[in-house]
RNA sequence: GCGGGCGUGAUGGAAUGGUAGACAUACCAGACUUAAAAUCUGUUGGGGCGUAGCCCCGUGUGGGUUCGAGUCCCACCGCCCGCACCA
């Protein structure tokens, strides 16, 4: 072979990683363990450049750690359950589970070219019974534990489908899918007991130090901890069993300016007023209404409807409020009830000017005016502001100095207690859906809700092969009509019963997936040996999409877990290192159809901005790579046209990791390119001459210890770009060297070990062409020598009042003192200084000598 | 509204407080070629001058700290992301 053949070197090096065996992760040996992994795909049918960007990452890093002598495991799995399937079912028949497994046998077939240093043997999908069986195992233990209740829960009903949405299937207050009127209605939902571990997840994220800040903080806010005061009204003449009403402010220094109280429409209170009025139950019944997305509560007006009833201040009794039901007050946030403060807080300003309630300051700026509010005065915690009606007089206080002086006020004279409340609430896991992991438990007419014994697990999915043929053709939950798989017999006492038909929320699959890759084909979820050998993930790598649910879940799971004692202690945090990186993007292509809409075209039916019938397309700024847009890229047509390699290379160039890389013609087409001068460079080599200059050797190899130096660093702070770059810089070098045969053989070895975590098949064939030992991908990863890695001679920049005006060649160990006079000699210093003597000079060794004139 | 991030050539982007623009793309010029492709070489932040060279300006805007600021601090402008009737 003469020239370089993606095509014939990707297949041929393939098979001998596969024959050597050397991905599968076994726990023998002394070499420290690795744990990389990336967050496990969605079995959707096709990859994308994300699945390579993100597959790419982790597959470096695992290389770069085989190489440094670590015990790597790296596994991949399948995301396979979701409504995907069961939607792709009702649209076109055929069965969920054969949509999905085909779809995992297609991907798998696409994936496999990349050449990822997976353990294929750890593959598990979690639509797999072997899975969800001990995931349902999993379920019992956590249930007897406490970690997971049943209750009554408010949820966005589809009436059409038959179904519960998620808040982001609801738009515009309809369902997504049947466009039906979404409807409120409280269901009796399963939940794990998040919430209580609220503290301690919040706590933990301290420790997280390899994580990004971004996503702490996004839990941290999501966590939401607040300090406020817990108290109520007295209500005068309220209905039987309603005579005081609770609240929870965290802002207890405004309370001398409350005008109203404020119920939510779900709140007890207002249940039993619903029951005797017919216009409480008709306000109730449209505040209640629209969905909960941002969307819809944005264009929600505030509603207020004046019960009549009237609470008595704590501190005054004299002073009455009214209490309103208020459609913008959230039963499942604090008591459901609150204060309105309207001088202070925007909401509660625009609602007592709707409806003419009085306007109380209690704070003032320090520079008052008596013009009348125009908007509430919300006291910045960092301005200077003063308890005017205060419960301490006129003491001066801010912030959360004014907040806990109240608390502690209040306290001291018995009108509630300070509290602390969080915003994260119980995770509801039960789905109305076919395709999901079942809940294992048994309704027995007399037993009530009855755990499935563990050796009835799996309770699998029924599929058709007893001739009961399952309908996904009309709406609702198919287990649910399903003629036979509800029956079963109460585990407690025997009797004729009924399965649970609503199955598992997918975040439960991915939250401990993770931990299964450990031991896969445990008979318990987990081997506590394995476990404990290779918790935690080392470097978890994913999208930032996941920063919120995934990641919560998962350090939930992890906990619950080592409750249950199936994970070792070391693994309550499971991820040591995460990793969120950037999408790949492309540019939109459009023209527009007869009426004026949009038409998109894919980028392979586009050159020179025309289509090839010579149409020009309005080219639209680089998004996300997405169908609908049609600005996608088919990696296995890239595999096809380049090779894996130069897929690998260009998604790691360009762009810093945690960025977005956006995908063009014209770079892929350079990536190809520079591998193919990387090979032709190092098929060369065999022409330089025997001996060359001792200088020309030297200066190689000083050049070559430079790139270890600096990829080592790049591979290891996952600034693969800037490793890229440098590489690039020393096959420059390297084609321009004129140094002899041997330096450049060291030099093409040492560059196709650098490259090879990137580009591993075109490194093992320069390996092998060059009688390199083994394969490269398990070779000791080269060490820079220090003494290499600074030149005799080092060129200084010479500033004059901090403007580079000069440079100079000195010794690299030259003395400051000498460096200085060096320095003083030079014609553009003498010149400066015009016969004076400098103010100062700073010499900073190595780097920089500044004079001050 | 609350929280966070980012602004550097035509473009993607480099730069532990120490020579701004590495590396790449694009463009232009040259070599090789009948020609093209491929390959190789070179130029490219702006302005100026007495043009083998030298000078001035330059990292969103305005200030500040420092011998020295793309980098640190303050204010403003613009863009992006997350959360949100959260009491």
């Amino acid at each position: 072979m003469s020239r370089y053949s993606a095509a014939e070197i990707e297949a041929k090096w393939q098979q001998a990683w596969d024959r050597a065996g050397i991905f599968k992760a076994t726990r023998e040996g002394d070499k420290p363990k690795y744990y990389v992994l990336e967050m496990f795909p969605y079995p959707s049918g096709r990859i994308h450049m994300g699945h390579v960007r993100n597959y790419t990452m982790g597959d470096v890093v695992a290389r770069y750690k085989i190489a440094t002598g670590h015990n790597v495991l790296h596994p991949m799995g399948w995301d396979a359950f979701g409504m995907p399937a069961e939607n792709a079912a009702m649209a076109s028949g055929g069965h969920p589970k054969d949509w999905t497994y085909g779809n995992i046998a297609d991907m798998r077939a696409q994936m496999k070219p990349l050449g990822l240093s997976i353990d294929w043997s750890r593959e598990f999908a979690t639509c797999d019974p072997e899975y969800y069986g001990q995931q349902q195992a999993l379920f019992l233990d956590m249930l007897a534990e406490g970690l997971v209740y049943r209750k009554n829960a408010v949820v966005n009903w589809d009436p059409v489908d038959m179904t519960v949405l998620a808040n982001e299937q609801v738009i515009d207050g309809k369902g997504w899918r049947s466009g039906a009127e979404v409807e409120r209605r409280e269901l009796t939902q399963w939940f794990f007991r998040i919430s209580d571990m609220a503290e301690e997840l919040l706590e933990a994220l301290d420790g997280l130090e390899n994580w990004p800040a971004k996503v702490r903080l996004m839990q941290e806010n999501w966590i939401g901890k607040s300090r406020g005061l817990q108290f109520a009204f007295g209500l005068n003449e309220g209905p039987d069993g309603h005579d005081r009403v609770e609240v929870y402010t965290t802002r207890p220094d405004t309370l001398m300016g409350a005008s109203f109280v404020g119920i939510s429409p779900d709140h007890p209170l207002a249940k039993t007023l619903e029951r005797d009025n017919p216009d409480v139950a008709a306000f109730c019944v449209e505040a209640r209404k629209g969905g909960t997305t941002a969307e819809a509560i944005e264009k929600a007006e505030k509603m207020g409807f004046d019960t009549g009833l009237r609470a008595r201040h704590p501190f005054d009794t004299s002073c009455e409020l009214p209490v309103y039901i208020a459609n913008f007050i959230l039963m499942d946030y604090g008591t459901g009830a609150i204060f309105g403060c309207p001088a202070h807080d925007q909401r509660d300003f625009e609602f007592a000017t709707k409806y003419g309630l009085p306007i109380i300051p209690v704070f003032e700026p320090v520079e008052a005016t008596d013009e009348p509010l125009t908007e509430a005065f919300v006291p910045p915690k960092s301005e200077k502001t003063r308890f005017v009606r205060g419960f301490a007089g006129d003491e001066v206080q801010t912030g959360d100095a004014a907040v806990n002086a109240a608390i502690e006020f209040c306290e001291q004279n018995g009108v509630g207690q300070g509290v602390t409340k969080f915003r994260l609430r119980d995770w509801g896991l039960s789905r109305q859906r076919y395709w999901g992991c079942p809940i294992p438990v048994v309704h027995c007419e007399t037993c009530g809700v009855v755990p499935e014994k563990k050796e009835n697990l799996p309770v699998q999915l029924p599929y058709d092969e007893d001739g009961t043929p399952i309908d996904f053709g009309v709406p609702g939950n198919p287990l649910d009509r399903h003629p036979t798989w509800r029956d079963c017999t109460c585990p407690a006492c025997g009797a004729p019963a009924t399965r649970e038909t609503d199955t598992m929320d997918t975040f439960v699959d991915s939250s401990w997936y993770y931990a299964r890759f450990t031991a896969p084909h445990a008979a318990t979820p987990t081997d506590l040996a394995e476990a404990e050998y290779w918790m935690n993930v080392d470097q978890y790598i994913g999208g930032i999409e996941h920063a919120i649910l995934h990641l919560l879940y998962s350090r939930f799971f992890a906990r619950a877990m080592q409750i249950t004692g199936h994970l070792p202690k070391k693994a309550i945090e499971p991820f040591n290192a995460l990793f969120t990186q950037g999408m790949v993007t492309h540019e939109i292509y459009q023209t527009s159809d007869a009426k004026g809409r949009p038409v998109y075209h894919l980028p392979e039916d586009v050159s020179d901005g025309k289509l090839a019938d010579g149409t020009p397309v309005e080219i639209i700024p680089s998004a996300k790579m997405s169908k609908s847009k049609k600005n996608v890229v088919d990696p296995a047509s890239i595999i096809a046209a380049y090779g894996a390699d130069t897929a690998r290379w260009f998604v790691l160039s360009d762009s810093p990791p945690e960025r977005d890389v956006e995908w063009t013609a014209s770079g892929a087409e350079a990536a190809s390119k520079h591998l193919a001068r990387v090979w032709r460079i190092a098929s060369e080599v065999a022409n330089a001459p025997e001996t060359a200059t001792p200088e020309a050797d030297e200066a190689l190899l000083r050049e070559m210890h430079k790139a270890i130096d600096e990829v080592t660093k790049g591979v290891e702070s996952f600034g693969f770009n800037a490793a890229i770059a440098r590489l690039y810089a020393f096959t420059n070098t390297l084609a321009r060297s004129t140094a002899g045969k041997a330096a450049k053989t060291e030099a093409s070895l040492t560059l196709a070990q650098l490259m090879s975590p990137m580009t591993p098949h075109l490194a093992e064939d320069i390996w092998a062409m060059l009688a390199g030992t083994g394969l490269v991908a398990t070779a000791p990863w080269p060490l820079a020598d220090p003494a290499m890695l600074v030149d005799e001679n080092i060129t200084l920049p010479i500033q004059i009042n901090g403007k580079r005006r000069a440079e100079i060649s000195v010794p690299h160990d030259m003395p400051k003192s000498e460096v200085e006079k060096v320095a003083l000699a030079h014609d553009a210093v003498i010149k400066a200084l015009d016969g004076a003597q400098p103010r100062k000079i700073i010499v900073v060794p190595g780097r920089i000598v500044n004079v001050v004139i």
